[in-house]
DNA sequence: GTCTATATACCGATAGAC
DNA sequence: GTCTATCGGTATATAGAC
């Protein structure tokens, strides 16, 4: 079977958005979103910054795409929260799903903890919502009477969670599960030190 | 006793330089560091451009000058650590140690964590050995015989400690010792959820 | 120490040919 | 779908007057 395509073309045409995707990505982990540039990613896919645009309308949108799944899977968990029963076993629920969401979508997420204020900021005028999220997943660990301590301690379980999306680079050899298990534990002793 | 500058200068001119920092942190924070440009830092500190650089040679070296502090303590910590008994008392020591930088520069903490991608890249070339501050600190949390789930404990337990840095934010009404002694029981429970 | 004016470079984004 | 060429804007940084 002959290429549909000469051979200067083959890895840019294949599947080109994705590889923009990947690519920026990849280059906003490793830069930060502001610091890399569109020339950059184009450069990296082997396309020209013109060509970019075919696919991606605005910078903007192109970071809306990376981090839309990951908004998505938190904006629902934080809205069927108030329908979880208070207790351990509920909490445990709600700490697994929002881990799972880390381990899904590990590079979004690396993306966005790394790069909190500017992306929080490019994307806020649009999305109003996820940036309440933390806070009400955060007020429902505190439970129904948060103390500070409380409220501490609801802040400390989820930022262990975020350990998640660099568990690559920290244990290279531990399957998600074993990351799942292992950082859930930890959350839940951070939540409840005390064992109540 | 009569002013010695005409009254249009008197804001500005005080303390100009202290005055230039403690803005470009908080817009830093506020916005991130590449999208800060210097003539907003001046605009709020209500001079132009040019007279910033009177005071700062560059803007990376205004950054520098922000979290150096910072750097400071936690390079100290760091090159201290070998010599820590690796028992319980010690890795209560460290951790509290570590936890005490972050509240003592709350400030350029929160800017680091919430830009960490951008301004690290900006000063890695110039102190390459911070960047491996917080794995030495990892691995010696993690102890002598590091698996996976060991290491995976330490950066949650490190983790935690970084909430001090948006206390204020989850937790207004919690004096600096209750935060302190909150985060610290939660990283050593994190540390050792089985109390081992 | 602060200013006006400017040099130089790169950014995101677009026009239009092929 | 990809290209060359370019627009309009803004960035860091500097020169030189006061």
């Amino acid at each position: 079977m002959a290429n549909r395509r000469s051979a200067a073309h083959v890895t840019a045409g294949r599947d080109t958005k994705k590889a923009i995707h990947d690519a920026a990505v990849r280059l906003f982990v490793a830069k930060g979103f502001e610091e890399t540039s569109l020339r950059e990613i184009a450069d990296a896919v082997g396309i020209t910054k013109p060509s970019l645009y075919y696919h991606y309308p605005s910078k903007l949108e192109l970071l809306v795409a990376i981090i839309n799944p990951l908004l998505d899977d938190l904006k629902a968990l934080s809205e069927q929260v108030a329908e979880i029963a208070p207790d351990a076993d509920g909490r445990r629920t709600i700490l697994r799903t929002y881990l799972r969401a880390m381990i899904r979508h590990r590079d979004a997420g690396e993306m966005m903890v790394r790069n909190a204020v500017p992306i929080v900021n490019a994307v806020a005028d649009q999305f109003p919502v996820v940036v309440d999220a933390n806070k009400t997943l955060r007020d429902w660990l505190a439970g129904p009477d948060p103390t500070p301590v409380r409220l501490l301690r609801a802040s400390a379980a989820m930022e262990i969670l975020t350990v998640a999306l660099v568990s690559k680079e920290v244990a290279p050899d531990a399957e998600d599960d074993l990351v799942e298990t292992t950082l859930l534990d930890a959350a839940i002793a951070a939540l409840r030190p005390d064992g109540e």
